[in-house]
DNA sequence: CCGACTACTGTTACCGCTAACACCCCTGCA
DNA sequence: TGCAGGGGTGTTAGCGGTAACAGTAGTCGG
């Protein structure tokens, strides 16, 4: 593989010099700076990231940090991670995965943590490297996040607008942001339409919502539609509503949240709020890179527009009107 | 940070002595060795990866391929993630994700693969670093797999036990050895108990599973019992049966296959036969780093036993008899 | 016309670690 | 006693980059 020194002889100038091109290109005479590029790309010039690494004291290297039980651990985590791999790739970062199992912080440039509850800020706060959460918090440390408020609100509008007039919120019983974000979405939307609201929380587990809504069904009038804080939930109340008998999405409606993967799996597949998370995940990777290349300035927070994937689980809307 | 040099003068000793405690402790004798080790112990020392990459003309790298559209990519991706992560690390080595985007073959130490298709082995040839593949293969290519063929026995055989005299298998249509042996498994166990096979083939989607099903529900006398090459077809045909108005587990049985996430998502829930995924991903991490380390050493094939997991799709083994 | 200044480019040293070699001392045998 | 051999340790050089500083032109004003 071809090194700094090979590309420096072919272009006949100094290492230092197409160090620059690379690192400063514009402290370079665009004349040997193209000379530098010909001969880069002759020798099909790959940079040693190790001696990158070692010469800037750097270790390139970012930990993700999933604070969850891997078993619990949702699909759409491997979008994150596809996402978050593109961006650090770009930078020829490399990205090292950290589990409940081996919690050793150090030997890296900076963090990003997801699936962290309020328990985790306080050792979070402890750690010097640039981080970056993968979730809404109010700890004033930069993130990355679906705009949970208004992806409930979305679907929730939605609900009304599709004609269903009973609108029941099941949500994910945690005291944390976006739960809480989630189900203030709800909140609000129901609010600016005088409508009463009827919240559920439970563990984002399906059989619960199942359980749920199987023991209640009597009290649910035809017409009523439940917006989900999970698609996991959603799937649990799609199926104990087909198993009590009502019709969906005639007489019932459902709508989840997340739109990866567990969305499919229903049937009919469920209309979603789906959440660009591949997407987000390259924003966080290049918000930790951002903030390693600034020192750890902060970085506010970034947060994305969930989309509604209308699906076979609600009925069309109805004209205005 | 302490380095080398640290410990060194701390222990009275070269940096070439604690290099070498490290490296190849039986070199040093037992005296020094454990002034090196107090030393290490006492400035808390963490070897510099970059450097040892850069002096060992490595990178400290594994690149993990998934080889799959990212928006197919399934649950149990993660645990394989984790286990492999586990391993790396033990190693000081990171993982690079490489993704359908991204191709870059180079900068690495070895290769991890999975989700290849026959098309994908011709490349996979090119490349010289060590490569190991998740997932069987007859073209030499060492691997970590599940057993397939005696995972599907396992159900097959499950299924009978469990007094279901019509058993079915719903196959991946894919021309792929992981595919074909599990069908195989189903065939050798029918074969023995003089059962007649019958074998439908699907590409891997819980609603052409469940279309299937809905479509010949007619054909399947009670005591059916279904085994699936995956969970995500057996939810689709749990999910049949439940509207086809079949009673589970009584009168028709679904098992599946992989036992990470979806089983779950079922209600019941399935019946399935796990992979032991996280470790499968732990063994594939230690698989190459050990052929990195002998130098490209063909190293094999590692096949784990899948376990049954009895839950709520299938009745209650029958006493023998 | 000369010194100071600007704008580039090259030289040097070093990041932390390891392979290869040099060295030392002790043992064992002629 | 002399010397080969070998185990144990230190020295040297180099892995591939980069920061900091040292040139070396050309430019401009006095």
């Amino acid at each position: 593989m071809a090194t700094l020194g090979d590309v420096a002889a072919k272009a006949h100038v100094s290492k230092m010099t197409v160090s620059r091109v690379i690192n400063h290109p514009e402290k370079v005479t665009r004349e040997l700076r193209e000379l530098v590029y010909a001969a880069m790309n002759d020798l099909n010039y790959q940079p040693n990231i190790a001696a990158k690494a070692l010469a800037n004291n750097r270790t390139q290297i970012v930990k993700l940090f999933i604070l969850e039980k891997m078993d619990t651990v949702e699909p759409y985590y491997m979008n994150l991670l596809a996402g978050l791999a593109d961006a650090l790739d770009e930078k020829n970062y490399a990205l090292q995965l950290v589990t409940k199992n081996s919690l050793e912080v150090g030997n890296c440039d900076g963090y990003v943590v997801t699936g962290m509850r309020n328990k985790d800020y306080g050792w979070l706060e402890t750690v010097e490297k640039p981080i970056v959460l993968y979730g809404e918090n109010q700890m004033g440390f930069d993130y990355v996040d679906t705009d949970n408020v208004l992806g409930i609100k979305t679907s929730t509008n939605y609900a009304l607008t599709c004609g269903y007039t009973n609108i029941v919120y099941i949500g994910i019983n945690l005291p944390e942001a976006f739960a809480q974000s989630r189900e203030q979405g709800y909140t609000l939307a129901m609010t600016v339409h005088h409508a009463q609201p009827q919240i559920y929380r439970l563990d984002n587990r399906s059989h619960l919502s199942e359980a749920l809504i199987d023991a209640h069904f009597s009290e649910f009038p035809k017409n009523t539609c439940f917006v989900c804080a999970s698609d996991r939930l959603a799937i649990g109340v799609e199926r104990a509503i087909q198993r009590q008998g009502g019709r969906i999405p005639d007489d019932y409606g459902v709508i989840g949240f997340d739109g990866v993967f567990l969305d499919r799996i229903g049937s009919p597949q469920l209309t979603t709020i789906r959440q660009p998370v591949q997407k987000m995940g390259y924003e966080t990777g290049r918000m930790v890179l951002n903030k390693i290349e600034e020192n750890g300035l902060p970085q506010g927070h970034e947060v994305f527009v969930p989309t509604l994937v209308p699906r076979g689980t609600t009925r069309p809307p109805q004209a205005q009107g």
